[in-house]
DNA sequence: TGCACTCAGTGCACGCTTGCACTTAGTGTA
DNA sequence: TACACTAAGTGCAAGCGTGCACTGAGTGCA
């Protein structure tokens, strides 16, 4: 962020940006991802639905740039947290604690029923689904890989593609398991299946298959 | 009004122009007409100082348009409260009645105290002022006037341009004197000798000099 | 199977905002 | 009295939003 305020064009064109993402993502809560047009998402971001392709190349873009918003929104609160935690000795197991401890108090729930919305039906056959997923998970482990390497520069950069991956991507095993269980809700027992969930996934990983 | 919603674009300027005017009547209800100057207008209107040229010819047309914008309330308070009152025997004395019983019932303490802080520190070498008031007395007497004509189509014009002028010519008098003896303030108390002088004013009047 | 309809996405022109450099008037001070 | 400063007001160009007509893909129905 630069030391000066952006300028008056510059701060109205992000702000307009920001209201089409937030529209997306209170329609994704009210009617799934399929339950909306560009016209509605136009009306609800108060803008015009030319204005909505001038910033976006498309709908799935749009979803795009939400689903990216609501893990960065993690990441930042990840990060938050490890500059204020002393760094470890720098080994592997030392780096995977600290994750995990981040992992358990992070609030994942609220995220996690949002991104359902995101995801609303998604399976198989859904191609612009499956390639919002993938496109997701690789630029959020990427951050995530490149924050945690620059906090433990000694660690072998594989070691950490690897360790993360596991991570999230068990992750993304949990969710399918805690919206089987849950209903993707977001409430007080639905928040104690996920951690349940979370603490097998954490132990598992941490203690690997010897 | 049409009676279809103007569109975005229309509907975005005149908001934009609204937030000028809504912003010149904060201002000097905080710091009076002289205590602001063009950036603290377009930065309390959350647009550019260019944006308030474009919609205001100078600082004092914004002036203007905010005095304007109280009188075009009154006035249209005033026309509803006729639209539901039964027409008079169409006789000067009639219209007098009903102006008069309006002016008692219609909250003028709060637009005087919001022209007093429009003109702030207004006097006879203040000649910006004093063509602000010059203009703005026009304006109300002529739509006044245009809106008893319309309601009392046998009655003289003449007459109606007397009578109006006389009751808001009355109204100027009366500002100065409230506000020398109030301050200008929006209470209880303020409100109780406005009702009292309002009461001279209105029977003075009706009564004539004989 | 062809037609009609809906909706995502697009190109283009225009309206309006904004940034910025500028002029001018007014004011204060040495 | 001359100079420096401030603030109102202005011209111009660029950025962005919007209106609108359009294309094409997908869908449903006779």
């Amino acid at each position: 962020m630069p030391a000066t305020q952006p300028d008056r064009r510059t701060a109205s064109k992000a702000a307009r940006r920001q209201a089409i993402i937030d529209a997306a993502l209170g329609l994704a809560r009210e009617h799934g991802r399929h339950g909306f047009s560009v016209d509605l998402l136009a009306q609800r971001a108060d803008v015009s639905r030319r204005t909505v392709f001038n910033h976006f190349s498309s709908l799935d873009d749009v979803l795009l740039a939400a689903h990216t918003q609501v893990m960065d929104v993690l990441i930042d609160d990840f990060d938050r947290r490890s500059a204020a935690t002393p760094v470890g000795d720098g080994s592997l197991a030392s780096v995977f604690d600290e994750l995990g401890a981040a992992l358990r108090v992070i609030d994942l729930v609220g995220p996690m029923a949002t991104l359902t919305h995101l995801l609303d039906g998604l399976d198989d056959d859904d191609e612009a689904g499956q390639r919002l997923v993938r496109e997701v998970m690789h630029r959020t482990t990427a951050r995530l890989a490149a924050d945690i390497a620059r906090r433990s520069p000694g660690a072998d950069e594989l070691d950490i593609d690897l360790l993360v991956h596991s991570l999230v991507g068990g992750l993304v095993v949990l969710h399918a398991h805690w919206s089987a269980r849950t209903g993707a809700a977001d409430d007080a027992a639905s928040r104690l299946v996920w951690a349940d969930l979370l603490d097998r996934l954490i132990t598992t990983v941490r203690n690997g298959y010897r």
